[in-house]
DNA sequence: ATAAATAAAGATAACTTAGTCTTTATTTAT
DNA sequence: ATAAATAAAGACTAAGTTATCTTTATTTAT
């Protein structure tokens, strides 16, 4: 129960249905996309590829729907694939130095990082919407953060050995 | 065209048109919600109702759905409702004082401020996913932001002149 | 009391996102 | 050349979100 608003997610699921959901920041498809990605990036090389199965297992993601996104980030050369026996996927180094936001523009979803938070069209400087002055310093910083930080910076993070990707208990 | 990473809105339009989308922080409802309630608690008392057609009118809505979304804020009590003649919305001084972050609780999504990016159920600082330690400190501005703002903070910028709330041309 | 104005409630339609399954194309090893 | 392993492509299903429309309940003014 929240202090200020004498509300909480059990009262509100209650009363409306309708309209329940916890969104997240970016799409399911998104989100596989970076966790995939970053997957890729710590344990592939061109010689040691990996298939969709072992992917999808390591992030915790439907395999099928998987397979639709490595589709599309191998399309706008995120990653790399290779059909056939001992095929699968990996990524090239020059790729794993591209700046996280190349996943979500790859996904086609990196204007998120723009948007104005009340949803309009035309907010901007010269007609800022109410919270527009106070927003832009996080969006700046979360822009920031997606186009400086590399896919091999998160890769190795993983590899240092605290980090993890998966939902899985271990 | 993205300098780094080649890759455009309209080359990725065409070839995953099965994924392509542009979210936004929120759901609409939740823009919706948050342009209303500013709206009413600009111009509204609890002599001076305002109507559904007027209010989705002046935050560009679609009607029948703003129905339901004023409907669900005022079952939440961060809106007030009369109905017959002479009825319609109106927010109470109370509920003006609310902070922002009320609305999004309304509308059962003010979780989205404190979810993983990566879309990690478990990821926290005991298991941090790769983007948690860079992330944080942003997350922190943003719970900051929708706590400490009120509702009525934000009406009282648009009176004061340049800061708007509609799509619509002016 | 009655009529009119309004929001509440409910059913449902349209669209988007998430996810699955089957078939096809490509590559490799034999 | 052939068979096997793999990703690519496409058709489909399911679930969730956005939106509309119709009916009901409530309130006010006469």
């Amino acid at each position: 129960m929240d202090r200020k608003t004498g509300m909480n997610n059990a009262f509100c699921k209650k009363n409306c249905s309708f309209l329940f959901k916890l969104t997240a920041m970016f799409s399911k498809a998104t989100e596989y996309a970076l966790r995939a990605t970053i997957f890729i990036a710590q344990k592939s090389t061109a010689q040691k590829k990996l298939g969709i199965p072992e992917i999808a297992k390591a992030i915790d993601s439907p395999q099928s729907f998987t397979a639709k996104i490595l589709q599309t980030l191998t399309k706008n050369d995120v990653i790399s694939a290779v059909r056939g026996p001992h095929g699968g996927f990996y990524i090239a180094d020059k790729a794993k130095k591209l700046p996280v936001r190349a996943v979500l523009q790859a996904m086609g979803e990196d204007e998120v990082l723009e948007k104005c938070v009340l949803g309009l069209k035309k907010c901007s400087e010269l007609q800022p919407c109410p919270m527009h002055e106070q927003y832009k310093s996080i969006k700046q910083q979360l822009i920031k953060l997606f186009v400086t930080k590399t896919i091999a910076q998160l890769a190795d993070d993983i590899k240092d050995g605290v980090i993890f990707i998966s939902n899985k208990k271990r």
